[in-house]
DNA sequence: CTGAAAGCGCTAACAC
DNA sequence: GTGTTAGCGCTTTCAG
């Protein structure tokens, strides 16, 4: 009885006697034994690992990103290696890069919302990981397969649907700007704006942090430097709820005198007082969708030698309208 | 020039001429050369990486503690392997147990909360487990290291305020009577009322689901089995945002005619209309503690064969005051 | 159908 | 200081 006969076994492979497989099978079980991935990874040459670097996991949308990631890697007999930078700076990424080569993985998800220079490394260093890496929630980039949602269109559904409702004086409650999401959100507001006729001036924005104090201090600022405001689009519902914040404590009632609409549905905005218009970006299916591409990208790369082109997927947000921005 | 040489040189020893060293340190550089951790960790038996298990990673509790977790064991040199639960029964903790130790952790994290018998395999099973595991938000058990939060304290405290602030009549919303949490919760609610000479009702608390939605129905069968209901301690802030959405809609003021105390802190909870008072849980310090305590016992057990005596760990919650309970 | 030999990339133990 | 030998636990290849 050789090791060899065992791996077989292991292995499931069909040429073993029946007799053999069963004895082999009790033994195993009786022993309670565990054959060992590092030592089948290292002769195999893959380890049947993702690595998974995030970043603001105490925030809820990464953290739903990764369950997205998490579900859909176990589903497919993946394990997840995962690293969690301290921020979105660039300051680690060679270092966590490093780590997750050094352990194999078979590729890498980069879960990092693209944040000022962040995404600089790519240029110098990527031809040199010899795995498939997918990028989430970043500008599409022709030489890189990246996952992003569509947050333009975002911002363009939310305004348009505050023009519907007859809001003409919209302001916006903007993330920082270093944020590529930010950026697209705000030129969805923007452009639909300017698309309408309704020409946008500089006071008609202002900068939160993605928090909700932000958004209290910004929609403050708003109602100065606009008095005649009629709706705000604010970036994401953390920033809206302090707005909708400093509205309660003034008794500007809401959608009557201003109508408010958020991004991002976080589970909470349904029982806002009143209940946020929001728009969904589905954050599960993000980090669903990455791990298929990614796991497909590991499995063309093995068979033939085809690298897999290239590919963009932009997700499609969609809007949900509640109480604060319609009866008016 | 041998591997052995190189191996030296990566593993910073001693003995290696000034003149080798910096010749291997500069080829390795020039190469882009990377240890395989793989390799490594077959040979000396230790992977410096912890497996975690979690559930519910689309809920902050768990998402947060996680947060602490990756930090702490970043900080210390280990690497994360993550398994995520789909549910909180106990029907696949077999498989995800074999898979983290096929990968040859040096130790577990098991950060799924108590609920059930989700914790009924450990006798069977934990004996034949050769690594360190360390258990989170569970009763504690005289032979298991654990470290949990003192809730039954949690909801002592919470009870305890409102009767401070003249409230009497103090009714409860639960969580699922299955998770540990909530029978510790409720049982703090239950005792400081009965000390304080206020005998409590069946009808005085009401089963939720953690969820804003169960918030909102539980509160109602509250108003309509407690008409006199002065007051509501509700076993998370979900479930309080539900409570003062209701509230808000019957036009009843919080917390004049009603208070309110949640548990948990989350972020949005001070941007509430009122703010709500609540309890904090330090998840971040749990995931922290966790790895810390961890790392000890596999370190302790490598030294000495001194086995890591195990050991409890309660963490005290903390009282936020904010508008919702006060004023009165 | 089963076994023997070789080797994945590294390090511990012992030469020299 | 440096090289040699052996082996971690598995799988691939090739004999039998």
């Amino acid at each position: 009885m050789s090791t060899q006969t065992i791996s077989r076994v292991l292995n499931n492979r069909p040429d073993v006697a029946v007799e053999t497989r069963d004895n082999v099978r009790a033994v195993i079980e009786r022993l309670g034994y565990q054959p060992s991935a590092l030592a089948r990874s290292l002769i195999r040459q893959r380890s049947q690992t993702l690595g998974v670097v995030t970043a603001g996991l105490n925030y809820t949308g990464p953290s739903l990103t990764l369950n997205g990631i998490t579900i859909r890697a176990e589903a497919m007999g993946y394990s997840l290696l995962l690293r969690e930078l301290p921020e979105f700076d660039d300051s680690l990424d060679e270092v966590t890069l490093k780590a997750l080569l050094a352990r194999q993985v078979d590729g890498i998800i980069w879960a990092v919302s693209e944040v000022g220079g962040n995404r600089a490394w790519i240029k110098h260093r990527l031809a040199k990981v010899p795995v498939p890496i997918i990028f989430l929630t970043m500008q599409p980039q022709p030489d890189l397969t990246v996952v992003s949602f569509d947050n333009y269109l975002g911002g363009q559904l939310a305004v348009q649907h505050l023009l519907d409702q007859g809001y003409r004086q919209i302001g916006h409650i903007a993330g920082p700007p270093a944020w590529w999401e930010s950026r697209q959100r705000k030129a969805g507001w923007q452009d639909t704006l300017a698309r309408a006729g309704l020409p946008v001036q500089p006071h008609q924005w202002v900068e939160g942090d993605w928090s909700a104090a932000s958004g209290e201090w910004a929609m403050q600022r708003l109602l100065e430097q606009v008095p005649a405001v009629e709706a705000v689009f604010s970036a994401n519902d953390q920033m809206a709820l302090g707005a909708l914040h400093v509205l309660w404590r003034r008794g500007i009632h809401v959608p009557r005198e201003i109508g408010l609409v958020g991004f991002d549905n976080i589970a909470e905005s349904v029982y806002f007082c009143p209940p946020l218009t929001t728009v969904q970006n589905e954050l599960r299916t993000l980090g669903d969708v990455a791990v298929k591409q990614l796991v497909a990208m590991i499995e063309s790369g093995r068979d033939g030698q085809s690298k897999h082109e290239p590919r963009t997927t932009l997700l499609a947000p969609q809007l949900i309208v509640r109480e604060s921005s319609t009866a008016r």
